[in-house]
RNA sequence: GCCAGAGUGGCGGAAUUGGUAGACGCGCACGACUCAAACUCGUGUUCCUUCGGGAGUGGGGGUUCGAUUCCCCCCUCUGGUACCA
């Protein structure tokens, strides 16, 4: 028979398929398992055409496909063109060419592409997100956005791309840099509608735990939208009415804060003015800041501020008049855009601190030894004193070579004053003393048969007046142990007292750090703090919130999404502004609200549409006299919120989709896409369902019930491909070359689908040489029955079938490659067994499968039913088992896949290489797991 | 810094309810075919070895008859994110 001729071949079914309309989807068809919606993320339609990634997550796609319609299922599998964007309107920018026009020329060509590959797509009924037929949809959505209070508009800050001249929504910036073009992106004040997505930010959070998706993605969403719990304390201005919101999630060191700080746009400097006395000193920080770019906020590591001269704040838990600062470290986006700071607590606020010379209180407490329930310990207090030379005065137990801090544990006192000077009077005969603060609390655990259990102890930091002393009082067990007081500097503690005293270390250390004002921020007991000490931090910071009326409240990363685009190649935003500048939906009736023609593409900061004589003519025609057009598009996002809503019922003219098909298709079943869309597309897809779903448009609230990503396809190195390293590779050339069948079932091979691709040439003729084999077999195909074969092919059925529907594709295709090397050897397959093989082969690599069926006389394989295969036929009818002494794999045996554990120990004793290890002793125990191993303890 | 994920032959990778580590493929070596080469086919291919064995899944410890798989500590790499209070 003739050679296998990849090129001959595809591009004959390619055609044959193309005819018969092979994958044209019914949706309303009836099928034995239903439908099935399958969904790839469809591409922009670039200049550049289809780069290797995207055949490696089609190809998967497809493959699935495949077997699910062999499967009996309708399966929907639809493409489309993200077409609207900026490389278009770049494109045009530069060569005057409209861009509709570059948009269909290059989706002709991706089409060209798809059906090169193979792919089963139907590409008579394709989506274009810039078609009107599409968009008129798109702007219906944002007319019951806006009905529903889901869409708004203000001016905000936002980000502002200087070369790209629009805005851009924060998940568009990448490290300070516009993600489409690199430029910097810089902070500008600007008239921008959003959607309401932070309204969805906690569905969006919790929904995550009903839906399919690889766990990393879920963990990347919810960092993305960055739920902080904490709380809202208002802080009075002395003398004013206004007040001061600050969001903490550290209320536990509200006693600790020592200043405020406001983010330099907050509004109520502005407010504030007449009250500041030094306000053009703090208007002129403002003016520096506004001019930073986002990248300089980021790069200046060094605080800035100014004090806010003349205005002061209250402590709501203190009382104590603080001073009130602007600084950039402070986000107006971000909560409240002011902040309380604690330096003794916090990183930031400690270096400000730092840096202008603030006040640093102390008033949380590491744990010297965790313990989460402080509520069932007995308490006492302990002693830290310090004469007037900064020693410390310590007991050494000297019959046990014990060392301890002077002070007590008794109780009984009211206050831990009294007990303090009770005991320190009775163990070291001081009295002229002062109680300072305290400095750690921390917990003793007495031996059990003490009965003490576990002390919760207050170390007070005491400071000596006079070191006159009075009678010492001690009990008798202290006074067998032959104390001895002695005053230590902080360095002979360090030296002499040994490390398992661990709590003098400790206190030295945390007398330090307060000392040399080191940052603590991590939690642990309030301390310094009146009615709140020795609390833990977690109780306190409700407590404490309560006490000053403040609000246990949560914020988020998460931020409106801004859609307003100052481009032209977007959809228009359906909005039109009355003579007095009210804003008002275009109505249904006008949609849709066309894109003019009639536009200079050449960015100038203002919106292109904004020259369209026509829009203008059509707004006054329409409204009337003095009513204006709304002249930004939307981002593109906003296109691809939604268009897996419109595949299944895209030729719908009354409806976007209609609620019959809704609940037919909806949601998608199988999402498959690159990861880089975690944070954009992904999750705009999902607020747009919530969105919908509170509208009573939608009855689910999740878009894709399971979603997959595809890895990323490198070069032989292992690098990303780029055109400035011209290491790219053209999916054409491949295919030409290898055949669109070795292309997908190489990729499929490589590497996991999660996994990234090395695109490695000289690999890929170990798939060709594969479908080589295959179509070598067709050499073999003889009348009898061969039961070797079809052992093997049950087998087989089912490893492929259950692979393919985890998606395992790369295992799957190395047990068919086990097979052919297995058949090759045989003398005959018959051609039913062939066939058979062929159903299997099909989902990733269609033409030779197709071609191959044709000579065996069956027909079209895609609309062949799967195969099934036989438990019975599954059975080995031996089965090789290792042989372990002590552990160690000695041999192998060939038995029964049932054989008792007797007959595989004599089996093992036959065995001259085993028995020999079985001869070293006696045999003290048998580990036997059937079919697996025997493990022989010998000793 | 924080949050994920991953470390297995020369290379891509396989095996995880704990049970023969290295499937399948590339490469390499040898052999057959050939005047020769390529293709193809066959055999071998983790490392060390005194050919008895020994070591081995990033490193160290632990649990177990048995660990790539489970637990603890550490190292390295990749990705994401970062003045988010």
């Amino acid at each position: 028979m003739d050679r296998y001729n990849h090129q001959e071949i595809e591009q004959k079914w390619q055609k044959i398929w193309d005819e018969k309309k092979l994958y044209l989807t019914d949706i309303h068809k009836k099928t034995d398992n239903g439908n099935f919606y399958l969904l790839d993320m469809f591409p922009y339609p670039s200049g550049d055409g289809l780069h290797m990634g995207h055949t490696e997550g089609y190809s998967a796609t497809d493959i699935f496909y495949r077997h699910k319609r062999m499967l009996g299922y309708n399966v929907l599998h639809p493409q489309g063109f993200d077409s609207f964007g900026l490389p278009a309107e770049n494109y045009a920018i530069k060569t005057g060419t409209h861009p509709a026009e570059t948009t269909e020329t290059n989706s002709a060509n991706y089409i060209q592409q798809w059906k090169s590959l193979g792919l089963g797509h139907d590409f008579d009924n394709i989506i274009k997100t810039s078609d009107p037929s599409y968009y008129q949809w798109t702007q219906w959505l944002f007319g019951e956005f806006y009905k529903n209070d889901l869409v708004y508009k203000k001016t905000d800050t936002v980000n502002w791309c200087d070369s790209c001249n629009t805005t851009i929504a924060n998940e568009q910036v990448e490290d300070g840099h516009c993600e489409r073009c690199k430029s910097e992106i810089i902070q500008k004040e600007i008239p921008t509608w959003s959607y309401k997505i932070t309204d969805f930010a906690d569905a969006l959070i919790d929904d995550l735990e009903t839906v399919d998706w690889p766990e990393a993605t879920k963990k990347k969403q919810i960092n993305w939208i960055g739920k902080s719990e904490g709380s809202e304390i208002d802080f009075a201005i002395k003398d004013r009415e206004e007040v001061i919101s600050v969001f903490t999630t550290r209320a536990d060191t509200l006693f600790g804060a020592t200043y405020l700080v406001l983010a330099p746009e907050h509004q109520l400097i502005q407010e504030l003015s007449n009250t500041i006395t030094n306000f053009a000193e703090v208007q002129a920080y403002i003016d520096t800041t506004a001019k930073k770019t986002e990248l300089d906020r980021l790069e200046s590591k060094e605080k800035t501020g100014v004090q806010l001269q003349g205005v002061t704040a209250i402590n709501p838990a203190n009382n104590q008049e603080i001073p009130v600062y602007i600084a950039d470290y402070a986000l107006v986006n971000y909560a409240t855009g002011a902040v309380m700071a604690v330096p003794a607590h916090d990183e930031r606020d400690f270096e400000f601190a730092t840096k202008f010379e603030l006040p640093i209180n102390y008033v949380v407490a590491k744990h010297l030894n965790k313990s989460e329930d402080i509520s069932h310990h007995s308490k006492g207090v302990y002693a830290i004193i310090q004469n007037s030379t900064g020693e410390f005065l310590i007991q050494h137990f000297s019959k046990r070579d014990f060392y301890w801090w002077p002070g007590g544990t008794k109780e009984g006192e009211e206050t831990d004053e009294d007990t303090l000077k009770r005991e320190i009077q009775e163990e070291t005969g001081y009295f002229d003393f002062e109680i300072k603060e305290v400095l750690t609390e921390f917990y003793i655990d007495y031996p059990h048969d003490s009965g003490l259990g576990r002390k919760h102890l207050k170390a007070y930091r005491v400071v000596l007046h006079s070191e006159d002393t009075k009678e010492v009082n001690l009990m008798d067990d202290e006074v067998a142990d032959n104390i001895k007081l002695m005053w230590m500097t902080e360095e002979d503690i360090r030296k002499n007292i040994p490390s398992h005293h661990s709590r003098i270390p400790f206190i030295i250390e945390t007398i330090d750090s307060h000392k040399q004002k080191k940052c603590l921020p991590s939690v642990g007991t309030v301390i310094n703090s009146g009615e709140f000490d020795g609390m833990s931090s977690n109780d306190a910071k409700v407590a404490i919130t309560k006490k000053v009326g403040g609000r246990m409240k949560s914020t988020y990363r998460l931020r409106d999404w801004s859609l307003s685009r100052q481009r032209y190649w977007g959809c228009p935003i359906p909005v039109v502004y009355d003579p007095q500048g009210n804003s008002h939906f275009v109505g249904e009736e006008n949609l849709p609200w066309l894109l003019p023609t009639d536009v200079d593409f050449v960015p100038t900061g203002t919106s292109p549409l904004e020259n369209s004589q026509e829009l203008k003519d059509r707004v006054t025609n329409l409204f009337g006299e003095g009513w204006v057009a709304e002249y930004d598009t939307m981002d593109t996002f906003v296109d691809s919120s939604w268009y897996f809503l419109r595949y299944p019922d895209m030729h719908n003219t009354n409806e976007f989709c209609s609620k019959e098909i809704l609940r037919q298709w909806q949601p998608v079943d199988l999402y498959i896409g690159g990861a880089e869309h975690t944070y954009m597309h992904l999750l705009y897809a999902r607020f747009f369902v919530k969105a919908l779903h509170k509208i009573g448009i939608v009855d689910f609230v999740e878009p894709f019930k399971m979603l997959r990503h595809q890895g990323m396809v490198n070069d032989k190195e292992g690098k990303k491909m780029s055109k400035s390293k011209g290491n790219v590779v053209n999916p054409d050339d491949m295919v030409e070359r290898f055949g669109a069948d070795a292309v997908r079932t190489y990729m499929m091979f490589a590497a996991p689908l999660e996994d990234d691709v090395i695109w490695n040439e000289d690999n890929i003729v170990g798939v060709y040489r594969f479908l080589e084999k295959v179509w070598a077999l067709t050499d073999k195909v003889s009348e009898g029955h061969n039961e070797a074969v079809e052992k093997e092919l049950h087998k087989l059925i089912k490893a492929v079938g259950d692979q393919l529907s985890e998606l395992k594709y790369n295992t799957a295709v190395s047990d068919m490659m086990k097979f052919i090397n297995m058949a090759s050897k045989e003398e005959s397959i018959s051609q039913d067994q062939l066939f058979r093989f062929i159903q299997l082969l099909s989902p990733y690599a269609p033409h030779i499968a197709d071609e191959i069926s044709e000579r065996l006389g069956t027909g079209l394989v895609l609309e062949s039913v799967w195969p099934t295969y036989n438990e019975d036929k599954l059975a080995d009818e031996t089965v090789t088992i290792g042989v372990q002494i002590n552990g160690k794999r000695r041999g192998d045996i060939t038995v029964s896949p049932d054989a008792t554990q007797e007959e595989v120990l004599t089996a093992s004793h036959s065995e001259s290489t085993i028995k020999k290890w079985l001869d070293e002793g006696e045999t003290r125990k048998v580990i036997y797991i059937p079919g697996k191993i025997l493990n022989i303890i010998v000793g």
